[in-house]
DNA sequence: ACAGATATTACCCTTTCGGGTTATTTCACG
DNA sequence: CGTGAAATAACCCGAAAGGGTAATATCTGT
């Protein structure tokens, strides 16, 4: 069948690598054909092969995955990257994630469960093991617990310090809010004098952290 | 046995709340005892029953099921919600998970893997599927797109502009970097000409979008 | 009716910021 | 060896920011 999704593979552990070309080339509708040992050998040859899913360690001995697959990514666009490690820290989630690839699933996923992730990345969807999605949503969550310093500003004061985010001078947010820069003036003395702080970018950092 | 999963089901399509329920009752391992039919129902009477997950539709007649789930999760804090609906769009999808769902699955979900993600969601993962969690990756990856203006600047100029980030004045950072003040504000003036801005909080905003 | 919070404006003042200009040193590249 | 970018520093200048204080008007809740 040549509707089979072609998968590469970059693992070190030879174990590993071989025992997923075999479960792959084993499977109705997938194949394997190209199997690297490090990073290296992948960014020398991988770029030129058409191939639908590469299945990447991030544990390599030299050059890290995610790092390889920034590279490849730039010259095989269309390719979907899923990564695949025992490691499950959030440092490594979310730098594979935010620089491209779209599946993230851990070593000890079972056979079928990995075949299911390859067509599933190849459909479009973005697998990854619960875990690795719960760090993924906790992330979204925290930035998000904004009980800010913020609240204790009153209605006036907030709409001020967006005027102050966005750059405004003084007397620009006057003439935006038909008051006096006078005014403006004794909101934001008001608004430092709450989140004590005295310059515009600390006001700024603290009101909307990180 | 009594270390079933506790499942409330709040859905107002009789048949699916029903079958749903028929479903866990009838899964070892996994209990139902409260199933309501509208936001207003859940609010009143689940806040008090102890229960592990609550399976909660986002479409619900009147309230519906974000803004109910966030009433109940500050009655009911250890209690997981996954948020179950036929919608994948992206403002339902961050609106829940912002607000403290862990899980997020389709109703096209199988049974099986239906109590499968109950369990995931017990057990302390995030349940998803793919084609949620490709859109949450989605959401990751655009916030990291920064081939931000930041890459005209020096080396030394990004350094500055970092303390400008912090709300350093000049002469802060001159003594933290062991130079003059006029220095400092030439190159704080270098950035600005490249940046084509006239202020910090614009540089920042141009430098550090969003 | 009154206390307290909020919004408004004004005036005092100093410090900081930012524009413009000129100049020196260092260092890399052709 | 010279050219140019980068980092360093100093000067003058006006605009903007920010601290402090005082005053008035409105609205809220007790």
């Amino acid at each position: 069948m040549n509707q089979s999704i072609s998968v590469a593979i970059v693992e070190d552990l030879k174990e590993i690598r071989e025992s997923l070309r075999v479960l792959i080339n084993g499977s109705e509708g997938f194949a394997c054909e190209h199997v690297y040992a490090n990073a290296e050998d992948a960014l020398s040859d991988l770029f030129s092969r058409e191939v639908d899913v590469v299945l990447m360690d991030i544990n390599l001995p030299v050059m890290n995955g995610i790092d390889c697959m920034i590279q490849l990514r730039e010259k095989m666009p269309s390719t979907q990257f899923m990564m695949c490690t025992v490691y499950d820290d959030d440092e490594n989630i979310f730098n594979a994630l935010q620089n491209g690839a779209t599946g993230y699933i851990l070593k000890r996923t079972s056979p079928a469960q990995i075949l299911e992730a390859i067509r599933d990345l190849h459909e479009g969807g973005s697998p990854m093991s619960s875990e690795i999605a719960r760090r993924v949503v906790a992330n979204l969550q925290k930035k998000n617990t904004n009980t800010s310093s913020i609240e204790i500003l009153t209605q006036r004061e907030k709409e001020i310090l967006d005027y102050l985010a966005k750059g405004f001078l003084y007397k620009e947010i006057a003439t935006e809010l038909f008051i006096s820069k006078e005014t403006v003036k004794k909101h934001i003395h008001n608004i430092y004098d709450k989140l004590q702080v005295q310059t515009r970018t600390e006001a700024l950092n603290k009101a909307y952290p990180k």
